[in-house]
RNA sequence: GAAUCAGUAGCUCAGCAGGUAGAGCACAUCCCUUUUAAGGAUGGGGUCCUGGGUUCGAGCCCCAGCUGGUUCA
């Protein structure tokens, strides 16, 4: 009987893949990490966020519910050196980062994987919606049925070596049916809880405070247009991101949106919204899953950011680590620090962090 | 000092034979969403500079004042 060590989060969908596994006949482990605190009060007011201890309880209980054991792993210092610290530092040169891409790949695999060799696991689970395909005797990561929830966008860094022991048990179903599916096991609660929204640990959802509280220095500065003329004045760019366009604060007749952000001299420039499409951009630290593949077909589809419409673009490689992509139709708003992520079909064969 | 223009929602402005006000932007809420955003929907907001006067009735007319801009001396 193969064996899988499964990421349970305590909502539905990581619940609904452990029932789904168990009914396949695998051995099941549970596991839950622990990588956050949050004792603020503004943020134990809201809703409790997947990372809470509410939540760390409630997988312990659906996994013992279930009949498998389950284990709690507080991986708090490790979570903190990868995902938050990268997280501060992005904004802290105003770049907006995907902190998730960052967590699946460091925590959620990385440590996953080592937990299930130490448990004698065959393969690692978790609830994202997405697929694994076979082509050209590499492994990709393929986008989920229900493309509406695919999150294959957030899972571009795993590599083929993750993606052979992964298991995805929602890959094929939609959302609709993972909940039918709770329902009929008498999870009614599960079933009807709110998609979780937030970065886990910002469970305010306030991400602005949050990198106050990690002390980043954040003082007033200009906003200016694109010649350099002053417009006003912004709260300190880092609690600004390219597209943005609520929250500005600043009314001059005609919607404005933040067209670049100068970290040296704290500045943020305001533009039209068509200043913001671009039909090139360069993404480092790619990733391939075969790059001869790609360089015998650099037609691509390309997305810039989570549920942006990918677009047709041909990609360029200089160096192994940079890819520079040229769009067949104009892309709003290349993001530094945001992840480009590369389809074929619907397979992911790459991404790497916009600059 | 004189002449002249302006003073209406947070901002920029529109309004009219005189009948108690509107638009864009901003802002708020919701929807969407395991990043930041965008997008969609809904909504809150105004002593119409102040004080008099004319009128059944004034943001709109008259007088005075205050404030700001421009021009002339």
């Amino acid at each position: 009987m193969k064996r899988v060590l499964i990421a349970m989060s305590g909502g539905i969908d990581s619940t609904v893949s452990a029932l789904l596994l168990r009914e396949q006949g695998y051995d099941l482990i549970g596991c839950t990490f622990r990588t956050f605190d949050s004792i603020r009060e503004s943020c134990l007011a809201k809703e409790k966020g997947c990372c809470s201890i509410e939540s760390i309880m409630e997988a312990k209980y659906n996994a013992e519910r279930l009949g498998f054991k389950h284990h709690i792993v507080d991986f708090r210092d490790t979570f903190r050196q990868c995902v938050i610290r990268d997280f501060v530092e992005e904004y802290s040169h105003g770049r907006t980062p995907n902190p998730c891409v960052l967590c699946n790949s460091h925590i959620k695999w990385g440590k996953l994987l080592e937990m299930a060799d130490q448990w004698d696991c065959d393969y690692i689970a978790t609830g994202h919606y997405a697929r694994i395909a076979e082509r050209d005797g590499h492994t990709y990561l393929r986008c989920a049925v229900d493309t509406h929830k695919d999150q294959t966008y957030f899972l571009w860094r795993l590599t083929e070596s993750n993606l052979r022991r992964t298991l995805f048990p929602l890959g094929d179903l939609t959302k609709t049916r993972v909940r039918e599916i709770a329902r009929a096991h008498g999870y009614e609660k599960l079933a009807e809880k709110r998609e979780s929204q937030e970065i886990c640990f910002v469970p305010d959802n306030d991400y602005r405070r949050f990198l106050r509280d990690e002390g980043v220095h954040v003082e007033p500065g200009e906003y200016v247009d694109n010649e350099g003329h002053v417009l006003g004045r912004h709260e300190g760019f880092p609690f600004y991101t390219i597209g943005q366009r609520k929250g500005l604060g600043i009314a001059l007749g005609s919607p404005r949106f933040v067209t670049a952000i100068d970290a040296e001299r704290n500045r943020v420039v305001l533009g039209e919204r068509d200043d913001l499409l671009t039909t090139s951009a360069t993404a480092c630290r790619a990733q391939l899953t075969d790059p001869d593949a790609i360089r015998r077909c650099p037609d691509v589809l390309a997305r810039v950011r989570y549920r942006s419409q990918a677009v047709p673009a041909t990609v360029e490689m200089s160096d192994p680590q940079t890819l520079r992509l040229r769009f067949h139709e104009p892309v709003w708003g290349v993001t530094p620090g945001q992840s480009l992520v590369i389809y074929q079909d619907d397979l992911v064969v790459g991404g790497g962090l916009l600059c």
